[in-house]
DNA sequence: AAAATAGTGTCTCTGAGACACTATATA
DNA sequence: TATATAGTGTCTCAGAGACACTATTTT
């Protein structure tokens, strides 16, 4: 901000102390991570993916012993997502990691503590950096749980359910409406492997003919790119399959969708 | 909330105060309108439009003088979307209008009067809301400004511009892939109309197939209607031109987009 | 050979894109 | 009659959807 003198001067009776302000300014964070299970078959197979939510056991008042969102009070010389990227780290131990901001929950009376304004984020992290932090800390109890279980039967902290709510809707958006899949991918994957990471965060989405749609459709040929060497030969693996599959990364192309076109 | 009576015992040691807290969270509005001008021809013909955005002169510390976002703080009994809805309210008079969340914005010294955290808005209003307003209140100076004076010609309080240039970005958006067009439109409307709408919030949109292409479509069906009156006979209009035009209106129907099918 | 997954051939039908054409009303 | 806007006819080509088929590797 470019101000002059003459408007920089704050004024002598001005008093910010006037009103009733605000207890606290919370960045509060639903990390998801895609579990992946090895399954123990005759054949090379795809791992069972699961969407969870890490969530933290409070030990004190209000709400000792429910499950809360992981989260810290926004100091006054950070701005909120500075707030909610130190939280992360603190988390997980790693600066990485795709974060996002979800939105403001204010209803009065949410906090027993007082006026305390939350700002919801979600962020999408790899499940060893949430192993990592629950090594790292073990006063604290951490729990990683399937996205249903959350939130159906688990009893939850503030209004906490209605956050991991919203988060669910927007990350199941985003799946399907940018490329965050490549956040729960290696940098390599094969086109069994992204499916299966749609459909696990967005069990409805089903598309019968998806390898070739993606492969022959001048529209999708933005968002993806074939693995080649340096000879320019196209790469592929049978990790999970038997015949081996072509291997696929995401280009930077951000696809800009519209109902009118 | 439910809770039981022993987590709700507020522990006597528990202090609000212990740390800084934030001076105030106020809401801030982008509020824009679509100006229609009739133009002045031999023949009939569309109205000009403009997207427009209401902004307030300062009269007092800090930023006296510049323009600003209309808003105002947030009390503690209600949430902000609230104080959102009351400001808006006060502003246009009127209860209706699209009101959507923004972001928060938080960056330390973006308000000279201290630890002050905005969440802005955005509201979609019709052009006669606000010159109530403007009739309403006259010690206040206010003013209607196109997007882009507003953004590269005036001298901005605080980190409006910023708000602004995301609520511009964030509309241009909603205006592709939802159905907000109809906050812009009478009821009943022509493709024209429409397409125009489009247009004049997203200059880069253009599509010379329009008419067919909603017309056509499966997909688009969805979401237009043809108006037809009581006997099933379709409804149309010469009020823009020589030959009348078929009328649409949006359904209630909110398409689901996706990048991979 | 059987099984499992990857990927293709091929057919049908919808719809996008282009552009010239017709339709309706007004000056 | 000229003009302005609304809307259609028609052709071509891309691509969606279905389903049977082939390809590759492991057991």
């Amino acid at each position: 901000m470019i101000m002059n003198e003459e408007e920089e001067k704050q004024p002598k009776n001005y008093n910010t102390q006037k009103y009733r302000t605000p207890d606290g300014v919370p960045a509060d964070i639903v990390m998801f991570t895609l579990t992946k299970r090895e399954r123990k078959t005759v054949t090379k197979t795809l791992p069972i993916r699961e969407l969870k939510v890490m969530l933290i056991r409070r030990r004190s008042w209000p709400f000792a012993g429910k499950w809360a969102l992981p989260g810290g009070f926004c100091r006054e010389s950070e701005s909120i997502y500075d707030a909610a990227k130190r939280e992360l780290k603190e988390e997980t131990g790693v600066d990485g990691g795709h974060l996002e901001y979800l939105g403001v929950y204010s209803q009065p009376g949410r906090d027993p503590r007082g006026w305390i304004i939350s700002n919801a984020f979600f962020a999408l992290v790899e499940e060893w950096m949430l192993e990592q932090r629950q090594a790292a800390d073990d006063a604290e109890e951490v729990g990683l749980f399937g996205i249903h279980e959350a939130l159906e039967q688990l009893e939850l902290a503030f209004d906490h359910r209605e956050i991991i709510r919203d988060a669910y809707i927007k990350i199941q958006q985003k799946m399907l409406q940018t490329t965050i899949a490549k956040q729960f991918l290696p940098k390599h994957f094969t086109l069994s492997e992204l499916y299966q990471v749609i459909q696990t965060v967005v069990p409805e989405f089903k598309e019968p003919n998806f390898i070739r749609k993606i492969t022959s459709t001048q529209s999708r040929q933005g968002i993806l790119e074939e693995v080649r060497d340096e000879t320019g030969k196209k790469l592929s693996s049978n990790q999970y399959s038997q015949r081996s599959a072509q291997l696929y990364m995401f280009t930077d192309d951000v696809p800009l969708l519209s109902i009118y076109t």
